[in-house]
DNA sequence: AAAACGGGGCC
DNA sequence: GGCCCAGTTTT
């Protein structure tokens, strides 16, 4: 069910001096401090957060984002560092593929743009990592392009302004994007960019929105109607299924056994202790079972993992085996889902990249 | 159009 | 336990 776009597009006209004015007034006093926003901003600082800020809160980043910068100040940097060294520094961040993206899109700028990050949307748009999103913020934020942003709080902010009902509906993006692009100003569009999500995250807030506090609340039509609870409608997903695993905790001394996983996929490029699908197949058995120091059948699991993903919950027993002192996995045999096996010490695992999950699974293993 | 892709904080 | 976060890419 797709509306007419006429009558609210010429709503947002008629309303965008009015909604400017008091949504800029607000965040001159209201914004957060924060390490991107620099005087002038860089356009790297501001391409790193808006890739680490993907849908992942600020809190969570501020601290990812301090480490990241120290370690690769500028894209050249970036550039150049070995991939598994930038998957170390995105450890525990998740959605990994954005670190590949963001370590390919540097060298992408060093090769194409002569290292100058590129300042009109098609050529951001060509890096990869980049979309829709993240084009438009680091083009109007960097570079004072005018390009809206519309993220889920803009959209939450906007379907509340114009009481909007079908923000889960695919077919509602179009409509806010071009009333984004209506509201937006032609002066300072990043900051305009800027306080629009502000306000979502702050005082136009999915649950319990501070309406008291909001500076256009004179202009929102679902503050006007009452629906400021119903809408964005919640969305319903489907019920993660349970996947049952378990992950091989193999030591040798003070080393553990490692395997390096796959590039695409679930943790790609990641380290961690090999999981198997449950059961084992039999012949993923018989080689854990050559590796151990003493003879006769696997070790009971000692522990259980939870880890809960968006849309998967992981239950992963936790196996550990002592190896022989000679052990070695065969040449060329890698488990399933896996591109190489190294045994790896705990400053080793410091080098390269490692999943939340894997570190509870060697923490519940009585290592780290 | 839908699925895949992490992790955590807050209710 | 559910919701959602300064989304992008692949299927």
């Amino acid at each position: 069910m797709t509306r007419p776009l006429g009558p609210t597009l010429a709503q947002a006209r008629s309303r965008s001096t009015a909604i400017r004015r008091a949504l800029l007034a607000w965040f001159r006093k209201n914004a957060r401090v924060l390490p991107w926003r620099t005087d002038p901003r860089d356009p790297w600082a501001v391409w790193v957060s808006e890739v680490m800020l993907q849908q992942t809160r600020v809190t969570t980043v501020v601290p990812y984002f301090h480490a990241f910068m120290l370690r690769y100040p500028d894209v050249k940097a970036l550039a150049s560092a070995e991939l598994d060294e930038v998957l170390g520094a995105w450890s525990g961040l998740g959605y990994y593929r954005r670190a590949r993206a963001l370590h390919a899109g540097a060298r992408d700028v060093v090769d194409r743009f002569e290292a100058t990050i590129p300042s009109t949307i098609d050529e951001l748009l060509s890096l990869p990592g980049v979309g829709d999103y993240t084009s438009a913020a680091i083009g109007s934020i960097a570079f004072g392009l005018r390009a809206a942003v519309v993220d889920g709080n803009v959209r939450r902010v906007i379907a509340r302004l114009f009481a909007l009902r079908s923000q889960q509906e695919a077919s509602s993006v179009d409509l806010h994007k071009q009333i984004a692009q209506t509201l937006l100003p032609a002066r300072a569009p990043g900051t305009f960019n800027e306080a629009m999500m502000e306000l979502g995250a702050l005082v136009c807030t999915p649950g319990q929105p501070r309406c008291e506090a909001c500076p256009v609340r004179a202009s929102c039509d679902a503050r006007r109607l009452g629906l400021q609870d119903s809408i964005p409608a919640p969305l319903k997903r489907d019920a993660s299924p349970v996947v049952r695993l378990i992950a091989a905790v193999v030591s040798r001394g003070d080393a553990v056994l490692m395997g390096k996983r796959d590039r695409d996929g679930l943790f790609g490029g990641m380290w961690d202790p090999p999981v198997f699908e449950q059961p084992i197949d039999p012949t993923w058995r018989r080689w854990l079972t050559k590796l151990r120091a003493s003879p006769g059948r696997l070790p009971a699991a000692i522990a259980s993992v939870r880890h809960v993903l968006t849309h998967r919950v992981l239950e992963v027993d936790v196996l550990c085996i002592e190896a022989r002192g000679d052990a070695n996995p065969q040449e060329g045999a890698v488990p399933p889902g896996y591109q190489a096996l190294r045994w790896m010490t705990a400053g080793d695992m410091r080098r390269c990249g490692t999943s939340s999950l894997a570190r509870r699974v060697l923490q519940a293993a009585g290592l780290k």
